[in-house]
DNA sequence: ATATGATTTGGTCAATTGATTGGATCACCT
DNA sequence: AGGTGATCCAATCAATTGACCAAATCATAT
């Protein structure tokens, strides 16, 4: 089995670097065009340019292929919102601007967001894999609430508060998006997002 | 091919009453204990105690059946929705009242609601079925506009608004159920049920 | 250059799947 | 009783799927 991590090893090894991320990039393709369900190990492999059974010298099994790709879209979304909200704004404001943020991260790759929503579902009814549903909510819920805590009105005490906050406008951002995606209609995504800004807003009584 | 809304016709048949039903129930158990994408016409045969083949005798393809279980869990929730909501209350209390029927819809047969949010993400991989996602949504705001338009303190010209707030408590519930199903945190459900209902209330000011 | 171990590949297997066929069975009519 | 059409079933087909294997290939160390 081969080493994902770290690139480089002592041992020398023949040229296979970046074949997981190579094989892990075209599945989410497959993913996006045919959702999760019907990508087979087939179509990966031809989307990935390599044989079949190159998928599973790199990967045990199909599911370590599905959930590698999971991992990569959580890892990519924690990344664009983490490197973003460093200037200085007041709650108020930036309640605003992260909806605004994940509005745009969903105009921008709409594709994904469908996947991330099959794939949350598929999890759950793989019974080792289940977890991960729960892994996942409470990791981005951590980092909206990380985002908002670090306004400039807003103190460390206040950090029990923020996380109920950050839970409400996750909770019910998810939903928004489940309506987009089922309908498309960007007009009343916005609309729903505005009204979740001002709803938002009024949860949080000046101390 | 058999004639399902209909029970009887001039023309005499054989005892196959009820068929339909009884093979899409078992297919909606099939569907609860292993997935919509799990769900074989072996299993829903073997469900329901026919041959195979008797499934596609009933129904034109496996299709036909999944689709026909998406009709009847919409038809069910509508059902007990509609029966509902018929004692006068002021708009502040129905919308407390609203939500906590839907909980309790949820909490009664979660099961369903899992397949439920399964097939809406099923239908959007079939180009001709995507519609039908849609139309769940429009469908199911139009309920709660109807159940929050009744409401003792609200007059006809507020219908635009209404449609708004319903849109707004519908779609920010199905991100709360969404994150139940994930991880089963019936305390958190309740408390951003509660954030929700002052939220909305607060989205409705005195006219 | 040659050996060595990592990597890739074509070919193949066993299991599962949706669907179909032809005949058997049933209820009802004359 | 015999006919008729609807209904059901055992058996089977063709396609797809995930996984595996043995041989070929490649990169590097010596």
């Amino acid at each position: 089995m081969a080493e994902q991590t770290t690139p480089r090893k002592s041992r020398p090894r023949p040229n296979s670097d970046g074949r997981r991320e190579q094989i892990v990039s075209a599945a989410l393709r497959v993913m996006i065009s045919e959702g999760v369900y019907h990508a087979t190990t087939r179509k990966i492999a031809e989307a990935a340019g390599v044989n079949v059974a190159t998928l599973h010298y790199h990967f045990h099994d199909k599911e370590e292929i599905i959930l590698s790709v999971m991992a990569v879209l959580a890892s990519n979304y924690r990344g664009r919102l983490d490197e973003r909200f460093s200037a200085p704004q007041t709650l108020h404001d930036r309640i605003a601007d992260l909806l605004g943020f994940i509005w745009q991260e969903i105009e921008s790759a709409p594709g994904e967001q469908l996947v991330l929503q099959e794939m949350t579902l598929y999890v759950l009814r793989v019974p080792q894999a289940a977890h991960l549903a729960a892994d996942k909510e409470r990791e981005i819920k951590q980092l909206y609430a990380e985002c908002l805590g670090r306004s400039s009105d807003v103190s460390a005490a206040d950090a029990p508060r923020i996380a109920e906050l950050s839970n409400f406008i996750y909770a019910c951002f998810v939903g928004i998006l489940n309506q987009w995606l089922a309908t498309r209609d960007t007009a009343l995504l916005l609309k729903t997002t505005s009204q979740l800004v001002t709803a938002a807003r009024s949860l949080w009584p000046a101390t």
